[in-house]
DNA sequence: TAATAATGTTAGACAAATCTAATTTTCGCA
DNA sequence: TGCGAAAATTAGATTTGTCTAACATTATTA
């Protein structure tokens, strides 16, 4: 039931979402540039979104999201916000590579394999400070236990 | 120089390595079976990757890697192997899970990425023992300068 | 306000990856 | 050995995402 929206079109609608906070309008020209695409592939991209109910879309006229369009955006950058974290906290990569990897990730990394780097930060106590004494991996795989049932 | 393959003839090529140490020859439904799809979308994924000088092949005949599609594969299943230990190693998924979500991002996380994951597992002492005590985030960005430039 | 520049869209092409249906080749065995 | 089934390929269509070039619309500004 759940119209699966590709990789390249999630892109989209997250360079729409952004622009429409920054900028109110959302233009193609923008998008085009955020994209590094041309115009006319903007345009097409659009045309799909708006066919899947994701953007309001009329020719020549700025594009705004529908409340669908908001929905996929929220999981999205939800996802992007935990690789982004685990990226720069786990792996100790800088912030800005951090977010252009976890861009790229955000599509293709499975929903269960970004909750599990959720309860990994969570794990290592990640809000309270930076390092964690004391870590233990086995320790961990009992946490897991405990807090998720899936995949297994 | 270096004509990047696509994600889906990656996985192609792999399997083609793997049937092809298994069974010898390697058939075009054999690999329709592995891959989910079609025999006519194997014959033509095939018909790209001999283009591309990956395979040999030639109509209605057993495929086999060319050398310069043994290299592509040998630096894939580096990248898988690490991709699977962590995941099973760091994120403590069962193995199998390991492999199928290996599978899936192999072709997508970036080699920085993953060779930072390599890191990672060398610092936790992944060889040692499967846990490790005292385990500090901020030595464990020491030890990454330590070891690398890139990206910063 | 009218010409020009910038912006946006359409038309038409292409490559990748897939499908179904039809055809060709190979193989097993009677 | 030759026939029928299995395997492989081709032909032709579809979808996604891109491009260039041509055309349309909107905006700027002299």
């Amino acid at each position: 039931m759940k119209e699966r929206v590709s990789g390249a079109l999630e892109s989209y609608l997250e360079q729409i979402a952004d622009l429409q906070q920054k900028h109110g309008a959302v233009r193609t020209s923008d998008l085009a540039e955020r994209m590094g695409c041309k115009r006319s592939s903007v345009t097409s991209a659009l045309q799909r979104l708006s066919e899947k109910g994701l953007i309001n879309y009329q020719s020549y006229r700025p594009v705004t999201l529908t409340a669908e369009g908001q929905k996929t955006i929220q999981a999205l950058s939800r996802y992007h916000r935990i690789l982004a974290d685990f990226l720069a906290t786990v792996l100790a990569f800088p912030e800005e590579f951090a977010q252009q990897e976890a861009c790229r990730l955000e599509h293709r990394v499975s929903q269960c394999t970004i909750e599990r780097m959720q309860v990994y930060l969570d794990f290592i106590g990640h809000a309270g400070k930076n390092s964690a004494k004391d870590f233990d991996f086995g320790l961990f795989k009992e946490f897991v236990k405990s807090k998720t049932d899936k995949p297994a």
